[in-house]
DNA sequence: TTGTTATCGAACACCTTGTATGATAACAGT
DNA sequence: ACTGTTATCATACAAGGTGTTCGATAACAA
């Protein structure tokens, strides 16, 4: 890829990422991305058809980042049930969470991010779905999969966004055990 | 109050709630609103501030009806987990919106509505509060109140988006259990 | 060196928002 | 029925955001 793209798609991305940790998706002008991107306007749309679509290329970078490094891990997460394992899936995103790299924490925690969490939904769903041993009549109940996979996803996500509005006081491994305790 | 107010109120309430079943809360203008409230645009203006004081206050009356309706069942709500009493409040809620007054399912359905859930957890966390015996260190865990409390209002509100985007062919009956089960 | 291509700046038409105005008609109280 | 109040309307308007166009410029790859 040409240098000069490279440079102002991350120059975008990162101007945006910024924007995101200050205000509301919604309040934020392609004018004011493009003024702290530095970037001429014609420029932008060159990149990005809309605001949407570049808040949409952004969330797939990162979840290719995330969900990929836990793809690496490989065998050893094989059960994402497995909270004593320090290597649990669970635990892994959420200590990947906590250091916050790229700004996603931002994109959870602000209003406007159902892009994001459907997102993030999806990812989860994918990782929870490959646990058979989650599925089927626990405990004698017959709930459709459909629903418990979104409730699971649904769950995690919120035990994020409460970590967050709590100020994050509590270790991953304290939330992972919140976590667990409600599935 | 003035029999002109009440009825440019309703129609602008009126004609916002269809639009809100077609398309999402931001790509609605307030021109579109007024043209099938068929109103003037001053007239918007002098009844709401933006639009987004629209949506609130629009959210305020739904709750206020959904939620003193149950206010009204008194004693034999009681119990928040009295699952076979039919008129437990989570059946009693179920059938509620099944009926679909007021299009309080299409503010549930939208993406855009996390003002809307804000609400909804608000009123969902008073009743919830209301039930000590849900609280405490149930099976010797020991979640942080709120985090519990949340974690219930959420788990409520995805059951009911899971159920609209499923068609709702379950009996609220049904959707009763699945909640039950997973808490 | 040469042809290609990304960027820039400026201008542009279009849309949406929120406000202001004076005229009109519905309203409530007497 | 009369009167003062007030909600509504149509229109116009300024301000600001969106997305596009275009010619000039400079960085790029080969």
């Amino acid at each position: 890829m040409d240098r000069r793209q490279k440079k102002t798609r991350e120059a975008i991305f990162h101007a945006f990422s910024e924007l995101l940790s200050k205000k509301h998706y919604h309040q934020i002008t392609v004018g004011e991305i493009i003024e702290k991107a530095d970037v001429g306007r014609a420029t932008f749309y060159a990149h990005f058809e809309t605001k949407d679509f570049l808040l949409k290329e952004l969330c797939e970078e990162l979840f290719c980042h995330i969900f990929d490094a836990i793809e690496e891990g490989g065998e050893k997460h094989r059960n994402i049930f497995d909270c004593d394992a320090p290597s649990s899936v669970i635990l892994h995103l959420l200590q990947h969470l906590q250091k916050n790299d790229n700004h996603i924490l931002e994109l959870l925690a602000c209003e406007n991010n159902e892009l994001f969490l459907r997102y993030f939904k999806e990812n989860l769903k994918v990782l929870i779905q490959r646990q058979p041993q989650v599925f089927g009549n626990k405990k004698g109940r017959t709930l459709p999969d459909d629903y418990w996979v979104n409730h699971i996803s649904v769950t995690f996500v919120e035990t994020v966004r409460w970590w967050l509005g709590n100020g994050m006081m509590e270790s991953p491994e304290t939330l992972s055990d919140y976590f667990l305790s409600v599935i």
